[in-house]
RNA sequence: GCCCCCAUCGUCUAGCGGCCCAGGACGUGGCCCUCUCAAGGCCAAAACGGGGGUUCGAGUCCCCCUGGGGGCACCA
């Protein structure tokens, strides 16, 4: 089943109609990882016969988020490849070529019904409470008398011809055999009046052409299922191996993710879009380590890099139930992969983060704090948050949080002035010279180590919460930590009076 | 209304008839470590939707119910 031995051509075929989400990102990743599991393509492709929904700039975010992903296709739009043209606008005759063949064989046919006439049947059919579909009327128009009005030039599309009766049994990878009965199948439309093909033909031939092995598809195709495989057997061609892969769910799994959910999570500081995820400090390793599992698991371990989803990746733990989204768990995975960064590469990547916010950066203190901020980040975001203290000029720290823990301020203020005094003694403040007397100071003081800490780091940095001190104090610098410890002294002097 | 799919802790999942008084992960609670916050370590609570079968034996196979999801366009 889970057949990892023979190479696969894969093709992940978006539509230029939105934005690159976690759903297509998901089927994207299944895609990329069974194309470099088994030594096989993965194929890009633009499914962009419908002018009048495509977005502009969409086709280029969608290109630039699976690249930023690390989804590198090996034949696509931009990188040409042995069966181009990739976009499907580029491919109209192809599909014509196979609509043709369809007719001449009595597979489809020529259908003249007006789209008003068509919407009035559905009426009927509605308030009839009957299955939505076509009535048949062109149907057994005698393929002479259609053609002949075809070539009198009258406005037509072409249908697939369904069988009425009998079943038709598909076969799903993650489902098995689906058999549905044919009276419920309907007469498709492949190509439209304006003789541009739809999904339903289009898809198949390119799949075909494009000698793809498996067809990974949202379950949102499930319907249409049987429709295209026999479309493909009409064509005489052998079907592909097909996964429909089941969608999403909102947060706590009940319902769909709707536009009112997306909105939701951005007010919750997330976001289903992949462009957003990363202008929210999410990095590519977090996010894939966490749609890899939702539709795909293992018995344990979950925590992998790409490369180690390549190496564990198969068919056979895929899994058909829809899943649920939690960005909790997206938190877990990215703040795990951000720990796993090099000092180098953190300090890179969390740079456009710290001009984003306004601070000065500088590389090199960047590398310096980054091994500090490294395990307290969930996101690159919380990067300035967390070490936006290092690149301050000055502090102002509020005069009552300087005061020590069960302390006054007059003890307080005493702690800091002998603190002060010790420091200044010192040539340098690192972590190795610093930390040792100023235990002996808090034991001389009879204070817990954390009392007195408490207040140097409020005076160093202005905050109640920081990362280590010691550390924080080197990178600070000797000058400016007394600096600003003597400034804690004056505030805390200036308390008590 | 019609068609199709799905169903294990709150969530993501492992389980492919006996190894399961159900394993891992997120989240939650507790403890440890500790200069704060994190990170890390340990522990705990937490699930096979219900009912029928099949079988010596069912979370695992079959049926029904319930619940959830998807589809029924000259969109994809």
């Amino acid at each position: 089943m889970a057949d990892t031995s023979q190479p696969a051509r894969v093709r992940f075929a978006p539509s230029p109609t939105g934005r690159l989400h976690l759903g297509s990102a998901r089927t994207a990743l299944y895609n990329y990882l069974l194309a470099r599991r088994t030594g096989g393509q993965f194929i890009l492709r633009i499914e962009d016969t419908d002018f009048k929904r495509t977005v502009e700039g969409a086709e280029d975010e969608l290109l630039a988020g699976l690249r930023w992903l690390g989804l590198q296709w090996d034949e696509g739009p931009d990188v040409g490849g042995p069966c181009g043209p990739y976009r499907q606008s580029e491919r109209k005759e192809i599909y014509l070529k196979y609509a043709r063949q369809l007719v001449e064989r009595g597979r489809a046919y020529p259908c003249f019904c007006t789209p008003e006439r068509l919407a009035r049947v559905r009426q009927e059919q509605l308030k009839r409470k009957e299955s939505l579909h076509y009535d048949g009327t062109c149907r057994n128009i005698p393929p002479e008398a259609a053609a002949r009005r075809v070539a009198d030039g009258e406005q037509h599309v072409i249908r697939f011809k369904a069988p009425q009766e009998g079943t038709t049994t598909v076969h799903d990878l993650l489902r098995g055999d689906i058999t549905v009965d044919n009276r419920n199948l309907d007469d498709a439309i492949l190509v439209k009046s304006t003789g541009w093909a739809l999904y339903h033909l289009a898809a198949i031939v390119d799949d075909h052409e494009m000698g793809i092995t498996h067809v990974f598809r949202s379950s949102e195709w499930l319907g249409t299922f049987p429709l295209h495989a026999l479309i493909v057997r009409a064509l005489g061609w052998a079907e592909p191996t097909w996964v429909h892969l089941s969608v999403f769910l909102k947060p706590g799994g009940k319902g769909k993710m709707s536009k009112r959910d997306a909105e939701r999570a951005r007010d919750d500081g997330y976001s289903i879009f992949i462009k957003d995820l990363e202008a929210l400090g999410y990095i590519p390793e977090g996010i894939l380590n966490w749609i890899v599992l939702m539709g795909w698991g293992t018995a344990e371990n979950d925590e992998m890099s790409l490369d180690e989803m390549i190496a564990r990746f198969d068919l056979a733990h895929l899994n058909p139930a829809p899943a649920a989204v939690d960005f909790k768990k997206l938190d877990h995975f990215n703040g795990l992969h951000i720990r796993r960064l090099s000092v180098d590469d953190l300090a890179a990547r969390m740079k456009p983060f710290f001009i984003e916010a306004g601070y000065p950066v500088d590389d090199d203190k960047l590398r310096q704090i980054a091994p500090l901020l490294q395990p307290r980040l969930k996101t690159l975001r919380d990067a300035p948050i967390v070490g936006g203290v290092f690149f301050e000029e000055t502090v102002s720290p509020n005069p009552e949080e300087l005061i020590g823990k069960k302390m006054t301020a007059p003890d307080s203020a005493e702690a800091a002035r002998r603190a002060v005094s010790i420091l200044s003694g010192l040539t340098e403040i690192t972590h190795e010279t610093a930390e040792p007397p100023m235990r002996a100071l808090a034991g001389e003081l009879g204070l817990k180590a954390g009392q007195l800490f408490g207040i140097l780091r409020v005076a160093v940095t202005g905050r109640k919460v920081s990362p280590p001190l010691f550390e924080t104090m080197e990178i600070i610098g000797r000058d400016e930590v007394l600096r600003r410890v003597e400034q804690a002294v004056a505030l805390l002097e200036s308390l008590d009076s």
